[in-house]
DNA sequence: AAAAGACTCAACCGCGCGATT
DNA sequence: GAATCGCGCGGTTGAGTCTTT
């Protein structure tokens, strides 16, 4: 049996909403709250709305204090920490960055913020997907674009940003977290964060999100709710106060140390990583792992990449216990995909 | 000036979760 | 314990706008 649908959807508007039924929507939740039940409150004041539209419209646009566009710089390196930290849970985010909202910050991040970290990496694994073994067998599909490669046709663009960002963010952390990866010689935005890991107390930076801080946000978020916006402020400065120590590292970069530290090495000699961090980069790498233990066709990798697709979107594969804790569990997406593979081909 | 392509963002959708019955 | 309900979340869509050719 499915699920029951929220609203009788042949008689509710929908698409953009108009002054007037703004108007109606504010003017009745200012005066009498939301009375703790959207799906009713539609109804209640004659809106041929959804209640969940309502409930957006109201807390993404109509609230009071909400600010729409122009993030700052100090707001984008706390998107960037943050989902560094926590992955894409934009209503935690959101929580920290008083007026903001989740579905802004989300919109902000796939929009500008994505693209600004991720910059010309994408190329580079095509590029590298491109001379995969099953490609070199054929001298005419070496010399194809990737956009005439039927099979990178096959992997869709999310499931390249994730792989790369994935990529991306593990080796950062995996290295920094591992005092014996460090070379002799760092570059000063490296020995920054080096100096900040170790000047940490140990897993603080992985802790300052652990569920428990979560948990203590959204009851924070609960009381907001329960009192009225009025405060909103006030407790989101205690939220932000209790988790300066979660921005304490990213924040003491400037925006270009940050870029720096986010470029990752397409040429392993040249990017951040020196040559000394082979290990690391064994560690991370997936396509190196796949070379290594023989991952032999296209299909098997175009398999591995669409199970990390569809895993990765339906459960928060972002989640910090997958991505960012320094016990060695780093590549666990990675593993497991390919385990899986391989039983299946057993 | 117009067409095409890229970008933005408000709104929608479906699902998981906790509370209630 | 099962069924139902409402809320909140993250992912996705698509109309409108902007930029490029």
């Amino acid at each position: 049996m499915g699920r029951a649908p929220c609203c009788d959807k042949a008689n509710v508007k929908r698409g953009p909403w108009s002054t007037e039924e703004d108007a109606t929507l504010k003017d009745y939740i200012e005066k009498n709250g939301t009375g703790g039940n959207w799906i009713a409150l539609p109804q209640k004041i004659g809106l041929k709305r959804c209640g969940k539209s309502c409930r957006l419209r109201w807390l993404n646009y109509l609230r009071p204090n909400i600010k729409h566009g122009g993030f700052t710089e100090e707001e984008d390196k706390i998107i960037c920490s943050l989902y560094i930290s926590i992955g894409s849970r934009w209503s935690v985010i959101a929580a920290q960055l008083p007026g903001r909202t989740d579905n802004d910050i989300k919109n902000y991040w796939n929009t500008r913020l994505k693209k600004k970290l991720l910059g010309k990496r994408k190329q580079t694994i095509m590029d590298r997907l491109s001379s995969l073994p099953h490609h070199q067998d054929n001298q005419r599909d070496r010399n194809k674009g990737v956009e005439d490669n039927p099979y990178l046709q096959n992997l869709s663009n999310s499931a390249i940003e994730r792989l790369e960002l994935h990529m991306h963010l593990q080796s950062t952390f995996s290295f920094y977290n591992n005092p014996a990866l460090w070379p002799n010689s760092l570059n000063p935005p490296q020995e920054k964060m080096t100096q900040n890991m170790q000047s940490l107390n140990g897993e603080q930076m992985f802790e300052s999100f652990s569920p428990q801080r979560i948990k203590n946000n959204m009851e924070a978020q609960e009381f907001e709710d329960v009192n009225g916006y009025s405060t909103i402020a006030q407790k989101r400065s205690t939220i932000q106060e209790q988790d300066v120590n979660t921005h304490r590292m990213i924040s003491t970069f400037t925006q270009a140390e940050l870029d720096e530290l986010l470029i990752i090495n397409s040429n392993k000699n040249v990017g951040f990583l020196p040559p000394s961090s082979n290990q690391m980069m064994a560690e991370v790498d997936c396509f190196k792992e796949i070379d290594e233990v023989g991952l032999a066709s296209k299909d098997q990798l175009l398999w591995w990449l669409n199970d990390f697709d569809t895993n990765s979107a339906s459960s928060s594969s972002w989640d910090s216990t997958s991505l960012v804790y320094p016990s060695g569990e780093m590549c666990q997406d990675f593993a497991v995909g390919y385990n899986n593979n391989a039983n299946q081909l057993q």
